[in-house]
DNA sequence: GAGCACTGC
């Protein structure tokens, strides 16, 4: 196989620093499991997006690898070692990040203008520094935000800038994102937050009066959320906060001049980044014509790689789904000894190549393998194979080579038809320069792609953005909650199309979220209340009329996490399934909702903490996922709580079976030193007995739902009820395999090979013609 | 009878 070179001005810039590496925090962590607790607020580099640090925590704290550091006692700082790690960082660090070096200049551009779209790459500083530079001329309380789209960066861009600025996190700089506040709002000058977290903030708080400056940071990711509150921000200082609002755009890539007509032609600035420079190879035209199968060419491009480059420095491939990534590994894992017998045959010295998966739905204790060092006696190169996730949420320390396949899976809403679909589809320019970016984090890289040079520019600059591809009815009613009248007009970054607004305000009115003049109804307020999708939060306020809220709740929770129930691997595919099918009496009868409760009531029936993880193993469950649907129960509890006092009522109707249970607290704190004082009130705790009222339960999921039904033909297939097309339940529905069903509810619908019901449950027929004319009764 | 990229409240 044979790479040209590019040589243009795709490579990466060219500064070369002396970087000085940190230690890394996770292998301090391990290195320091039997040892005294050490202070650790240390930092990986001067990168501004890094951000694994939650991440290598919430692996960290998966079953095998429970490190228990987060209830070691750290000691705390005084005020005067705050302020000399601060004056250190300062002369040693900061001083010479770029952002720094041009701050006088910045901040004149900053007080000349409300607007600002500053461009900074990778390395400039700019999401640790320019905040900092505003802290002196903040209004006294008033605040400076920081938007992120992502929890991760948040917090770690806090614990940061709180260390360079000399202060505890929460005091003067802290951060915001669900389940996690650390800020004070009297002291609190400078705040971190995730972008979701600050629409929430101003659906309470329509002019955003506490914050005097808003800076949104990544905008060029353009999630929903991102672009959701430039428009919001864009109406306001045209508005009511014309005056003494300062906003900062920053982006990292050049999608400036969008940002910067968006805001009536506000500045643009640049600064340069600090990464090494990477070259980058496309394949020849003969060689991509030859090209078959994109796994064999990532295997081949690989070997030869791995055969031509020197020994250090590992490798990152990026291909576009687990499927390929699983039968990469497999390839590789029965390759790579063959190879090494070969070449120590032929007296070669060509390190052994390491395979190595990586995406959303791997165990977290296999992503964790990832960062893992290898034994450097070992002649040995890692090879990474990752989707999407190592472009821009995961960074691994040791990468050198890049080989980019070009190709990313993306999920598409067609809301004319209510299903999304899932197609592979050639990665943008911005995604392509963003891979092989990851070669140059801490020396000079290579990428290669596969691909023709010619090829590469025909790709579109950017991604489609998500408001353009996703369904939007949560967006709609967060507009319609905020108060924006005509939504077709409104302040758009990117308008979804006039098509996909009615459509999907229709929806709103099919929820009872609207009324017939397209006014918010009082339901619709207590939806846009929940941080859940519209049909669930129906789901959630149909079931506190029906006396099965506790039920409902438990199975909302668990749907809100994402890949909590996780795909075996082949090997232990049938084993697991079988386990799952036993472990589910009711499930295998009734559906995948069924079986979360199910679920949901043996994991908090478990008595211990270790049992419970025993028992996500043998499930192929994450325990940290179980977490979050504990966490997601509590405050979704809140909320309705909120919503509704009567809700006093069902908490006396479900207080049963409390006593002599642990509440998950006092599992997970068993054998520390303090008790748990607050017995936290398990409120509206189990339905009496375990008993799971099916049919209730059901029916609630249809009033959000009823649209996602298909009814069972004397074929045995199923037609959706809404357009007739056939429907088949996804393998990893426990009753993929029934046939019986009158008909079938499901909670997404999505056309990969063909249509696909997933999250399915058995429903009859009765419920959902009552359904049906109980929702027509909104029209 | 066959398989889903990634976030967020």
């Amino acid at each position: 196989m044979a790479f040209q070179k590019l040589n243009q001005n795709d490579s990466k810039s060219t500064k070369n620093f002396n970087k000085k590496k940190g230690p890394n925090p996770f292998r301090n962590k391990l290195q320091n499991k039997n040892k005294k607790p050490v202070i650790f607020q240390d930092f990986e580099d001067e990168n501004d997006d890094e951000d694994n640090d939650e991440y290598l925590d919430s692996v960290l704290n998966d079953n095998e690898h429970d490190l228990n550091f987060n209830k070691q006692p750290f000691r705390k700082l005084t005020d005067r070692e705050l302020k000399d790690r601060a004056e250190t960082i300062l002369e040693t660090q900061r001083k010479r990040l770029p952002v720094y070096q041009n701050k006088d200049e910045i901040m004149k551009y900053i007080n000349d203008n409300q607007v600002v779209v500053l461009i900074g790459e990778t390395g400039s500083g700019k999401s640790t520094q320019i905040p900092q530079f505003l802290i002196p001329s903040v209004t006294k309380g008033k605040k400076i935000a920081v938007t992120q789209p992502r929890r991760v960066a948040a917090i770690s861009l806090a614990g940061r800038v709180a260390a360079e600025y000399g202060c505890p996190i929460g005091d003067d700089v802290g951060y915001s994102v669900r389940f996690d506040n650390r800020s004070n709002d009297k002291k609190t000058k400078l705040k971190y937050l995730t972008d979701g977290m600050l629409l929430r903030e101003l659906m309470t708080d329509k002019e955003l009066n506490q914050y005097e400056y808003l800076i949104i940071d990544e905008a060029h990711e353009r999630t929903i959320l991102t672009d959701l509150l430039l428009g919001f921000i864009k109406e306001l200082i045209m508005g009511k906060r014309n005056k003494n609002l300062k906003v900062i755009v920053m982006s990292a890539t050049l999608q400036a001049d969008k940002f910067s007509k968006f805001f009536n032609d506000a500045p643009i600035l640049f600064v340069k980044g600090r990464t090494y420079p990477v070259e980058n190879y496309h394949l020849t035209s003969k060689d991509c014509e030859d090209q078959t199968d994109i796994v064999e060419s990532i295997i081949r491009s690989a070997i030869q790689v791995n055969f031509s480059e020197p020994f250090g420095g590992d490798m990152l491939c990026f291909l576009p789904g687990q499927e390929e990534i699983d039968k990469a590994v497999t390839i590789l894992q029965k390759l790579s000894p063959i190879l090494k017998e070969s070449y120590a045959k032929d007296k070669l010295k060509i390190p052994e190549l390491i395979p190595l998966p990586l995406y959303a739905a791997l165990s977290p204790s296999k992503q964790l393998l990832v960062f893992n060092k290898l034994n450097s006696k070992k002649f040995q190169r890692k090879i990474i194979l990752a989707t999407n996730i190592a472009e821009t949420s995961v960074t691994i320390p040791g990468v050198k080579y890049v080989i980019d396949s070009g190709l990313r899976k993306v999920k598409i809403w067609r809301h004319e038809l209510g299903l999304s679909t899932l197609l592979t589809v050639p990665v943008s320019k911005a995604s392509c320069q963003q891979r092989s970016g990851r070669a140059g984090r801490e020396s000079e890289g290579k990428c290669y792609r596969l691909f023709k040079e010619q090829d590469f520019e025909t790709l579109p600059a950017q991604s489609e953005s998500e408001i353009i591809r996703c369904d939007i009815s949560s967006p709609l009613l967060i507009l319609k909650k905020v108060g924006v009248k005509d939504i077709l007009n409104w302040s758009w970054l990117e308008s979804p199309g006039k098509n996909a607004i009615i459509v999907g305000l229709e929806e709103l009115y099919s929820l009872g979220a609207l009324s017939d003049a397209g006014e918010m109804t009082e339901k619709g307020e207590k939806m846009a209340l929940l941080p859940l999708a519209p049909h669930l939060s129906n789901v959630l306020l149909e079931a506190m009329d029906r006396n099965c809220i506790s039920s409902v709740l438990d199975i909302v929770a668990c749907l809100s996490v994402e890949n909590l129930l996780l795909n075996p691997s082949p090997e232990i595919r049938d084993v697991v399934n079988e386990k799952r099918y036993q472990s589910s009496p009711l499930g295998r009868k009734f559906g995948d909702l069924i079986m979360l409760k199910e679920f949901y009531d043996i994991f908090i029936g478990l008595d211990t903490v270790q049992e419970q993880k025993q028992w996500c193993h043998e499930m192929c469950i994450t325990y940290r996922g179980f977490q979050n649907v504990l966490k997601i129960r509590k405050q979704l509890k809140e909320y309705l709580k909120k919503i509704d006092a009567s809700l006093e009522k069902n908490q006396q109707f479900e207080k049963h079976n409390k006593k002599n249970k642990k509440t998950q607290e006092e599992k997970e704190n068993l054998g520390e030193f303090e008790d748990n004082e607050d017995d936290d009130d398990d409120d509206f705790g189990n339905d009496a007995g375990n008993r799971i009222d099916i049919e209730s339960v059901l029916k609630c999921f249809l009033y959000g739902f009823v649209k996602n039904t298909a009814i069972g033909m004397p074929d045995r297939s199923y037609r959706t009820s809404t357009t007739g097309e056939t429907i088949s339940i996804h393998p990893s529905s426990l009753i993929f395999s029934k046939k019986d069903s009158p008909a079938i509810m499901y909670t997404e619908y999505v056309f990969t090979s063909k249509g696909f019901a997933r999250n399915v449950s058995r429903i009859e027929l009765e419920w959902l013609q009552d359904i049906a004319m109980g929702v027509k009764k909104f029209k």
